[in-house]
DNA sequence: CTCACGATTAGA
DNA sequence: CTAATCGTGAGA
């Protein structure tokens, strides 16, 4: 990276996203929600950073979807409910993964959150990620967000347009282009495995792989 | 009850 | 490339 080219970004932001946003299907949300400010009030810290990286699970026709063919577990029951409520499971023992219901209640589909842009509480992120290696390796992937901002299974049900948790606009967001690939991780998903249901802000230095 | 495994990550 | 690490879900 060239710069350090968030520093002091001036945020000019939006009202807070309400629950009617959440409820436009996984597809359109992830792309909706790429560039959107996510922002956490929890433990007397502010958290904020912009959402540059996304997946779209499609739910009972998605052999990559927790809910696929429509199963229904103690783990995957929120992603039932209404849009705008927060799924988080712990993977592989030790990371936290953060998704937002995106469909109306019986139409279990989720977005995933991959990485975000750290914008405020870049302190608070290193305290709580005290391992990764640069302010970059705070938010760019999947369960280093998730780290950096203490989510955790306290966070599972939560409205995601509620005062621990939220989502705001930016008043004057820049300007950016959607890129568009397979899913990461998701090699097991026959030919799911394949359909183009990653997205990304091109050129952000924040998104995972990058 | 057992046990294989994962929408990941750090490190060799 | 592999190990880490344990909740979850499927099956006996």
């Amino acid at each position: 990276m060239a710069r350090e080219w968030w520093v002091g970004q001036h945020l000019n932001l939006g009202p807070k996203l309400k629950k009617e946003f959440y409820c436009v299907g996984a597809k359109k949300l992830a792309q909706e929600l790429l560039g959107k400010i996510l922002i956490s009030v929890v433990d007397n810290s502010f958290l904020c950073g912009r959402i540059v990286e996304t997946e779209a699970y499609l739910g009972k026709k998605d052999p990559a979807s927790h809910s696929y063919q429509g199963k229904i577990t103690p783990r995957n029951s929120i992603m039932y409910e209404e849009a705008g409520l927060i799924y988080v499971y712990m993977i592989y023992g030790m990371h936290w993964c953060f998704n937002i219901v995106a469909n109306k209640k019986g139409v279990p589909e989720a977005v995933f959150i991959r990485a975000l842009e750290p914008l405020e509480g870049i302190e608070i992120m290193k305290r709580n990620n005290p391992l990764a290696k640069s302010i970059r390796y705070l938010t760019n992937g999947p369960s280093r967000w998730t780290k950096s901002f203490g989510i955790d299974k306290r966070f599972l049900g939560l409205p995601i347009y509620g005062n621990q948790i939220f989502i705001v606009k930016e008043k004057h967001p820049p300007s950016f282009k959607i890129k568009k690939t397979k899913r990461i991780g998701i090699d097991y998903a026959q030919e799911a495995k394949d359909w183009l249901l990653r997205f990304y802000i091109e050129d952000n230095p924040f998104v995972s792989g990058s």
